[in-house]
RNA sequence: CGGGCCGUAGCGCAGCUUGGAUAGCGCGCUUGCUUGGGGUGCAAGAGGUCCCCGGUUCGAAUCCGGGCGGCCCGACCA
């Protein structure tokens, strides 16, 4: 491809409401356009990415077995609502009607689609086990679009079924899908942590996430060099005993005026540093009030506390709530003798004595307060959010805390859609059985942003060569001299015969225009053909992403650059 | 959904507070010359429903009301 031919609308500048850096490199670099919020156009260089993952996806799925389909994107109401998502999904899905008047959506996933065909297509557990996927646009009414293409409402999801006899089957094929979940992000270039994560809405035995870290992603994971990662919103760590005082006799209440916060606690004469108090929050459900209590020093994971009630249905309670529930303002509130109320205690609080806690009294605590004898705890669980630098629960390291983006998620579904869908299959007995399915995802959008967060600098992107829009670059420094357009030729079109997909900037620009837009566009290898060089016969081959530079005859330019693709990082 | 902000040429912005005549600037684009190893220089040009609708006014990019679109933070989120 010629660049002069070539549509490649590089920008001087950064898209003035970009934020992350792989927003404003595709754009800058010509790989994207936004057309609405939350919707892309992917120009060709971005196409050609897009094609090269998407060849990655289809070889290492290829390898575990799986068959490749393309389903409707467009799905009529009715087997959402066999599964039960039409009601349970809200805003989140594009539903729309036609003329008739008829519920239809735009597929979020297509679980629903896939176990139709299973349920009408599969009868016999000896056709199992299957594994089916395909590569198709998603859509999803996101909230709050955001970070260019790394959170869209339309994208390109490669999703995966399995389809097995049992859970030992499906133990197999969700490990198939991990496998091959590594060599795909390896071999695109990608750094990942696998993280055990909330199997959520979908319901489900397991499930597990793969994270690029990156300052753009909105999940914040937790991991430990021996190996232990995980979603904050599951993370776990091990909290240091704290040497409780030995205190006799019932809990002491006493003035403690104008204390409404942790801190004042903590610095009040007679008070209690933070890791020494109880927090109480006043939490309702269902329109009743619902204690949880926390060592004072840590936070809250709603997700946690999520499962601990039972319900996502909730909302902190108001200041006049919390005064009709406990008798005191927030500040003031604590669980010592509360009954008929549920109280919700972090496992961090057990066997805790001589605690400090509010007095459900404004301006009063108490003190000595010893957690098990004193306060009517109806259930322990981990409600508390780990943090960054705590141990690891496995081996007692500091952790590491990092933002990152979900690339590829894998989940046990089990029977969930086949028994809602009455997809099953004929065991070996001649009994009817639902069959066993997973679920495994991956954003192909999310992979190429992912790339360029992982890989760029400050002069543009430097693209993983398996996933470059181009393999091999040639700049001719000059449009003008003879040599160096005839060389540049030569070279250019000697490695399109030899399969290679080459760029040449043939374009009569300035040569530091052609430079600059080089390594904007990042692809790993460039011959740069200049007018000085060229009276030697000699060119230069030069890596992208190290700036390693070496001089070539040129003659010899396209055989040494084959040479150095596959050594290329 | 809560909070903040923004819509003026392809991109990035100024002008708006205090209404006024051909709406500016940089980049990009076109033509010619120049330069040719890191966004070269000179000259001439093209390009605008100032987001939309309504109102105030002799007069609106500017003031007022409504709407639409977009961004950021948070909430949300296979």
């Amino acid at each position: 491809m010629r660049w002069s031919q070539s549509f490649l609308p590089t920008l001087r500048e950064d898209p003035a409401d970009a934020e992350a850096a792989s927003h404003k490199l595709l754009v800058r670099a010509g790989f994207v356009r936004p057309v609405g919020a939350g919707i892309w156009a992917y120009l060709p260089p971005a196409q050609r990415t897009m094609n090269r993952i998407t060849a990655i996806l289809r070889e290492e799925m290829g390898r575990i077995g799986a068959q490749e389909f393309y389903l409707p994107a467009l799905h009529p109401a009715e087997i959402w609502k066999e599964s039960g998502r039409w009601q349970r999904i809200g805003a989140d899905m594009f539903r729309l009607k036609d003329r008739k008047g008829s519920d239809y959506c735009l597929g979020m996933t297509h679980e629903e689609v896939f176990t139709a065909i299973a349920r009408d297509g599969l009868s016999s557990y000896r056709q199992l086990p299957q594994i089916w996927y395909q590569i198709q646009v998603k859509f999803r009414d996101e909230p709050r679009p955001k970070s260019g293409v790394i959170r869209d409402r339309q994208f390109t999801m490669k999703d995966a079924y399995s389809f097995d006899v049992d859970e030992k089957g499906l133990d197999r094929s969700y490990d198939l899908h991990r496998q091959a979940y590594e060599r795909i992000f390896t071999r695109s270039g990608l750094a990942f942590t696998m993280v055990e994560a909330s199997s959520g809405a979908m319901g489900g035995s397991a499930s597990a996430e793969f994270i690029v870290e990156s300052a753009a992603g909105e999940d914040t994971i937790l991991s430990c060099a021996c190996g232990y990662a995980a979603n904050r919103e599951k993370g776990r760590s091990a909290v240091p005993p704290v040497q409780d005082p030995v205190v006799k006799g019932a809990p002491e209440r006493f003035p403690t005026p104008g204390v409404r916060t942790i801190e004042d606690l903590a610095r009040f004469v007679g008070g209690a540093p933070a890791d020494r108090q109880v927090k109480t929050l006043v939490m309702i459900v269902e329109s009743k009030p619902v204690l949880v209590l926390l060592r004072g020093d840590h936070t809250l994971e709603e997700e946690k506390m999520k499962t601990a009630l039972g319900t996502g249905t909730y909302r902190p309670a108001t200041p006049e709530e919390c005064v009709h529930a406990l008798g005191a303002h927030p500040g003031s509130l604590g669980a010592v003798g509360v009954k008929g109320m549920a109280i919700h205690a972090d496992e961090a609080l057990r066997g805790r004595r001589g605690m400090a806690t509010g007095a459900n009294a404004d301006d009063f605590h108490l003190r000595g307060v010893d957690v098990e004898r004193d306060i009517a705890v109806t259930a322990w669980a981990d409600l508390r959010q780990a943090q960054g630098g705590e141990p690891c629960v496995r081996c007692g390291k500091p952790l590491k805390a990092f933002k990152g983006i979900e690339v590829g998620h894998i989940f046990k579904l089990g029977t969930r859609y086949s028994e809602s869908m009455k997809a099953t299959v004929t065991d070996a007995g001649g009994r009817q059985i639902p069959i066993v399915m997973g679920s495994y995802g991956i954003g192909l959008e999310r992979i190429m942003a992912c790339a360029v967060e992982l890989w760029h600098d400050a002069k543009g992107i430097s693209w993983p060569a398996s996933i470059a829009p181009f393999q091999i670059l040639v700049t001719s420094l000059s449009a003008k001299d003879e040599g160096v357009v005839n060389t540049s030729r030569a070279i250019h079109e000697s490695l399109l015969a030899r399969g290679v997909d080459s760029l040449w900037d043939d374009r009569d620009a300035n040569a530091g225009v052609k430079l600059n837009d080089a390594d904007l566009v990042g692809i790993p290898l460039r011959i740069t053909v200049g007018p000085r060089k060229i009276k030697e016969g000699k060119v230069e081959l030069a890596v992208r992403r190290t700036g390693e530079v070496r001089e070539i005859p040129a003659d010899q330019a396209a055989e040494a650059a084959l040479a150095r693709l596959p050594t290329l990082p």
